[in-house]
DNA sequence: CTTGACCTTAGTGTGTACTCTAAGGTTTAT
DNA sequence: ATAAACCTTAGAGTACACACTAAGGTCAAG
């Protein structure tokens, strides 16, 4: 399969392709006479495994990583595995608790201003930001 | 107030202080003979004025956005205000969202997975991650 | 046999918020 | 007078995940 056809199955373009192919993620396993990539069954494979790990929100770095654990199964073992599953699970947790931090701040300073067509020389959210806190710790 | 002074006080670096010049979020009103940047009791306060809006998650662009409002506060209305933080606290919400669904997904493999040192060959996280979806809608 | 759709490469641009570097001028203390 | 510690500028580098460009080769249809 051609590049191109390659990337409207999957949804991706091929630039995406070709990046991944220099950042070693998928190398297509043969070239035609013309030079063109040909993608094959196990490298349509490969590549859902790719996108399914985006989408549970490891980023290329780690994805490289779980590729090379899942092409020499036997070399790693699941702690390691499980390791960089938990790994990206707290980062992931610490990004949503700061977040969340500034979802309530800004919710706190939302409720404080009337929203009005009023000027702003009395808007709460301005003058809260100037003042000492009354947001944070 | 020299730079250095300055951005010790404030607990940031001096780069720091020249970039938010240089993307005119604070430019300090004199200059020394020397060509030294002279920061006064305005420009600190207009200094925390940024730092306190960063601390609820606006970006630097927002803050710009924000002190210019600030500039000219007869100018803008209290809805404009508003409607930037609701703005800034409905996408960080989405973001929250979409760090939750990855984080519910991640916590789902991880469980799968014993964690132990055997070789990884069964690994559920490996294969769940190649077999059709056990984890999107 | 030519048009148009496809493919190739290498390299640049995007956005965010800095950080670092090089090459040089100024101030303060000894 | 000289060294240390500060200051100046412009510009490049960082991370992330691509998107876009130019300049050119290939392939199928009419
Ligand atoms: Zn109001
Ligand atoms: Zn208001
Ligand atoms: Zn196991
Ligand atoms: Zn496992």
């Amino acid at each position: 399969m051609k590049i191109g056809e390659f990337a409207s199955q999957l949804g991706v373009s091929t630039d995406t392709l070709r990046y991944y192919e220099k950042h070693a993620l998928l190398t297509p396993s043969v070239r035609t006479q013309a030079g063109y990539r040909d993608y094959s069954q196990t490298d349509l494979k490969q590549m859902m495994f790719i996108l399914r790990a985006k989408n549970v929100g490891f980023s290329l770095a780690e994805i490289k990583e779980l590729l090379q654990i899942k092409f020499k199964k036997h070399q790693h073992s699941c702690h390691e595995v499980k390791n960089l599953t938990i790994q990206k699970r707290d980062l992931v947790a610490g990004r949503i608790a700061e977040l969340t931090r500034f979802h309530q701040s800004l919710s706190v300073l939302a409720d404080k201003c009337c929203g009005g067509q009023e000027p702003a020389d009395n808007c709460s959210i301005l003058t809260t930001l100037e003042d000492i806190d009354g947001l944070n710790q």
